[in-house]
DNA sequence: CTGAAAGCGCTTACAG
DNA sequence: CTGAAAGCGCTTACAG
């Protein structure tokens, strides 16, 4: 490229890199022969030379029992907004170490310019590990403490009680809502989220009945709810399956689910879409959360700014399964 | 390292990489120095100097309408292969691309040593494009040219027989299947060995139902195999959701699935066995797959073998669905 | 078997 | 603004 532009490599770099001190007429040139022989520079040279690698290490989830329903759009909007950084993400898997060990060598190797960091929980390690090293990092979920590093996090009460609010304009008084046995921190946020909103909007006392995941579970939760209290009309499940357990057990009891019986969900996973009637649910914005922790991690690698904290509120996705009049 | 051990920055190369030519005494001198140091190769040198990124790239598959149940095994199998060579997976996506570009520029760049394809249909355009560049891939599906390149699939058409197998053993002689409608080349090879080995078992004339995938389709495809031919008593689906419909159906019309009805699904996705009863279906073996595919593309990388294709069996998942006594 | 040297293809001070 | 030079941290012929 230096010799059709007729510049010196070094005056190449600086221009395709967008540096200062080039002339207009120089980078012009260099930019056409770039152009002209589709130049494109090399990774490794880059990398060594530059101290970056425009790569960033995302550690998989460890596989789930039922998989993970939501790994394919969380992946997918990383690796979009990655594209647009001119960065590629690289995954890796931290099953069967310590947890910290794939970190520390892909650091030490200088194999990434930094992780984004999922299913963090309020004692993570990864996250006092990395922000004390001061190696660049976001975070999908946060720790007790959440100053010092960035993170997204999804506030599930607000979800739940908009859940609620969505519900009680739909004319319930009495509602249910089918919980995680305790404790559990993201689950307690949403309980308290729904039983807030309950309190606000004036309603009925409200039946909470604990399960572990599965619609199985649910449908027999379900069951638990109606003998505590008949009344109940509206339902509001921590997760998806139990949700659909749920609206398959009132179906079996000849209770028609949007009319007589409104069930709510949490994650919108595959199979509450096409279930009968389609479930309403609270949907993490995967697409959104992707976004800004990438952004948030290309500042941190830039160096430029404070670590920042940011809380999105789950959409409330409408469906028949919370509609009295099916359209 | 190479002054802890008393050696050249070029012996410690040599003894780290496990070369030739080097005493047993400065090797074992290097490698207790390395493992003092806790020395670790940066990735990027290594990569410039060696022409080796010892990255592989997988392009993930269009995000799904349904989301994608089987990428977190998938993805989980082949970063743990590749970890057993030292190697890394980077994502990318060929979103809003012709499909081949994102290859294309990962490979001008040095980006990675080779790819890992998956969703391969019979004329797949990457396929060309990487055997013609002689660029080292592997791919999860084979195109109508099974030559020149490395490839595992899954045969659909002996699952679909091993279920017919299972069927008549349990002493079911009037078979369903449900289809999905033509032209689909994974498609019709499963009704093909379906049919085969209907006609090979000796069993009645089966019923064929064509339908798009989806828990409603599956119901509605259930009424017509049974308006069809009453004495069906066994359903083969093509997919599981269609299978899944087929079970709730046959609840709402008090057919005791197991005993009067037996149904097998294909894919064995999340759902299947957390309905009830929980659905028989065939599995296609990811964790398998990732370990051939990245096996063959590290033989290619290596450029001493041949290419070789590998067809395997899905494995018959055997549940209450399918089982005449519900033990 | 060993080590000095060149080189991988870039970037970045630095002197002009 | 420009280019010669050094250097990123390794690997690989090559001469000893």
């Amino acid at each position: 490229v230096s010799r059709v532009a007729g510049v010196s490599v070094a005056t190449v770099s600086k221009a395709l890199n967008g540096a200062t001190g080039v002339s207009d007429d120089a980078r012009s040139r260099v930019l056409e022969a770039a152009e002209r022989l589709d130049y494109r520079p090399s990774r490794s040279a880059q990398a060594l030379a530059g101290r970056r690698t425009h790569l960033i290490g995302y550690c998989l989830p460890e596989p789930g029992r039922w998989g993970n329903p939501t790994l394919d759009a969380f992946l997918h909007a990383m690796v979009a907004s990655s594209a647009l950084h001119n960065l590629e993400v690289v995954v890796f898997s931290a099953h069967a170490t310590d947890g910290l060990t794939p970190y520390r060598d892909l650091i030490r190797r200088g194999a990434v310019d930094g992780f984004l960091l999922s299913e963090t929980d309020y004692h993570d390690r990864r996250i006092e590990y990395l922000a004390e090293l001061g190696f660049p990092f976001a975070s999908f979920g946060r720790t007790d403490d959440t100053d010092g590093y960035s993170w997204v996090d999804v506030d599930g009460g607000v979800g739940c009680a908009a859940a609620v609010e969505h519900l009680a304009s739909q004319g319930h008084r009495t509602l249910a809502m089918l919980a995680w046995p305790q404790p559990s921190e993201v689950g307690d946020a949403r309980v308290a989220g729904f039983l807030e909103a309950v309190k606000r909007h004036d309603l009925n006392e409200p039946v909470v009945v604990r399960s572990p995941n599965g619609i199985e579970q649910g449908r027999q939760a379900y069951g638990r709810v109606m003998s505590e209290n008949r009344d109940v009309t509206a339902i509001v499940a921590v997760q998806d399956e139990l949700a659909l357990g749920a609206i398959l057990e009132a179906r079996a009891r000849n209770v028609t689910v949007g009319a007589d019986l409104a069930v709510v969900g949490f994650d919108d996973i595959p199979s509450a879409s096409i279930v009968d009637p389609p479930l309403t649910s609270l949907r993490q914005p995967f697409h959104l959360i992707g976004g800004i922790l990438v952004d948030m991690l290309v500042d941190q690698i830039a160096g430029i700014t404070a670590p920042r904290g940011e809380l999105l509120a789950p959409e409330l996705v409408i469906r028949d399964s919370s509609r009295r009049s099916r359209t």
